[in-house]
RNA sequence: GGUCCCUUCGUCUAUCGGUUAGGACGCCAGGUUUUCAACCUGGAGAGAGGGGUUCGACUCCCCUAGGGACUGCCA
């Protein structure tokens, strides 16, 4: 058993908004380190000045902050630490493990289209030039790899994957700006940071023997490599906005619950058996790198909607008013008071069947209408005389009901349509329409509850006094 | 073009050489029923194709096909 105590970390750049698959990159990396009793931690890879804006920072931290996945340390700013990234560099260049390259734009541009042509990587032909002196125009500096022999990964997920080194270019390290890369800071990130398992999507495969190489050079243990397969949309194709959602805050709008994105996210392309429910400590106690799936996965919104709702019924309905009242809120609805202590008594008889708090939302809505309500025509329609008479009757069956629980009005509602000698199938259509103005509403007794004695009984005289 | 990765029901997955290839979501049928759901019961549904290795391959190897990533002075 290794003795060093494990470190992830999650390496987002603040380009944009946070991919899903970043957020479910953050969650094993989250998974692992918690299984193992390591840390996880942040690094804002913010070294592309042009495209790194304050506000995509902010969308990272709020959106870890959102699933529940927060560093166990302060985030640590790629850009920050450029100066390092340019010690390291020099201190390569010195030792003969990277060289200036003079080349132009131009030259590159044409040394590209000739190497595909070619079939084989870049060269650079200042690569064994000795460039100690006489130069003064722009130059990057590259780092010098082998050019015989492989470089072998051993990946927890994906095994063995081995590259001829001569196909590997020399990439750069610094720019003509002096400015570190992408590949540089990494390599030098990582190993600042102390980070043991370096578990990313697997796009970055190819770069992870680019990497072997400069952590050679510079005589640093390699951390342990595990690369996850991406998520794709349900068509296969690289997830993207027309599969209906790519960012994690549109999930939030769409009314998934941060845990329920956990359980979702986690059991795409990991596994523990035939368990497909389960809370974040379960999945942190039985997660291993190793057991992660090395094929991409697509997303199922139907899986996602029925997880969504085995976690809306095991929320707190507390937590889950506030929630829908923000939504209500958004929405601009109808508004009480009280208006989540109403939102509180309804929603455990409707959350059944919500797959997402905006259906929750729309579950709820009945309640919070203001009365007199508008009632559809169809509703209009099945008030006939006959069955105003019945609902006045009904009404002052009610009224006597002591007991204004779903149970009680159960049984009340059905001896009341028993002694009027029909089945609920001649009251209960148009008792819902009363009581809820068309919109959708949990079954009759949930309904007189969830608005309450005196709300109900208004709602059947606003009723009974409305022409048609 | 080159390098690398991937390929079990529609989807997510189990299987780690010997199973009637299991589960979940979805789907279909039936039940329940005052709406929509939920819920209960049952059902259909898979090893990309071709070669090997082996007494025996979904499982190991090779080829083909298809998908993907990388091939940036982006990350």
């Amino acid at each position: 058993m290794p003795e060093v105590p494990v470190v992830t970390r999650i390496a987002p750049s603040p380009t944009g908004d946070m991919h899903i698959g970043t957020a479910r990159t953050a969650l094993f990396n989250w998974l692992y380190a918690r299984h193992t009793g390591g840390r996880f931690l942040l690094r804002v890879e913010d070294t592309d000045r042009e495209r790194s804006t304050a506000a995509a920072v902010e969308v990272i931290f709020e959106g870890l902050r959102w699933l529940g996945l927060e560093p166990d340390e302060p985030p640590v700013f790629q850009a920050a630490r450029a100066d390092r990234h340019r010690a390291v560099a020099q201190d390569l260049l010195a030792r003969g493990g990277a060289y200036r390259c003079y080349m132009t734009v131009e030259e590159l541009a044409a040394e590209r289209e000739k190497a595909r042509a070619d079939g084989r990587a870049i060269r650079s032909p200042w690569r064994d030039r000795d460039t100690a002196a006489g130069e003064n125009r722009p130059f990057v500096v590259r780092f010098k790899g082998p050019l015989a022999g492989e470089t072998v990964i051993h990946d927890r997920v994906k095994g063995a994957v081995t590259f001829r080194n001569q196909e590997l270019d020399d990439l750069i390290l610094l720019r003509s700006d002096g400015g570190p890369t992408y590949n540089l800071a990494v390599v030098v990130d990582d190993h600042d940071m102390g980070i043991t398992h370096v578990i990313r999507g697997d796009d970055h495969l190819n770069n992870a023997a680019r990497q072997t190489l400069i952590y050679q050079a510079l005589n640093w243990s390699l951390p342990v490599w595990a690369h996850l397969p991406m998520i794709h949309g349900p068509d296969g194709a690289k997830l993207s906005k027309r599969h209906g959602a790519q960012a994690l805050t549109e999930f939030d709008a769409m009314g998934y619950l941060p845990e329920a994105m956990r359980n979702y996210l986690a059991r795409l392309g990991w596994g523990h058996g035939d368990d497909e429910i389960f809370t974040s400590e379960q999945a942190s106690a039985w997660f291993d790198v190793a057991d992660v799936v090395s094929a991409p996965a697509r997303l199922d919104w139907a899986k996602l909607n029925h997880i969504n709702n085995h976690w809306i019924r095991q929320a707190e309905p507390a937590r889950l008013a506030q929630l829908v009242a923000e939504i209500h809120r958004s929405r601009d609805w109808p508004r009480h008071g009280n208006e989540v202590e109403i939102l509180q008594r309804t929603i455990p008889l409707v959350r059944d069947g919500a797959k997402t708090l905006l259906e929750l939302a729309d579950q709820t809505l009945f309640v919070l209408k203001t009365r007199p309500l508008e009632l559809p025509d169809k509703a209009l329609a099945l008030l006939s005389d006959e069955t105003r008479a019945r609902f006045g009757r009904l009404r002052t069956a009610l009224t006597g009901n002591a007991d204004w629980s779903v149970s009680a009005l159960e049984s009340a509602l059905r001896s009341f349509a028993e002694s009027e000698g029909v089945g609920l199938g001649k009251i209960g259509p148009a008792l819902r329409a009363i009581l809820s103005g068309g919109a959708p509403a949990p079954d009759l007794a949930g309904a007189l509850v969830s608005l309450g004695k005196a709300e109900s009984l208004g709602r059947i005289d606003d009723a009974l006094s409305q022409r048609n």
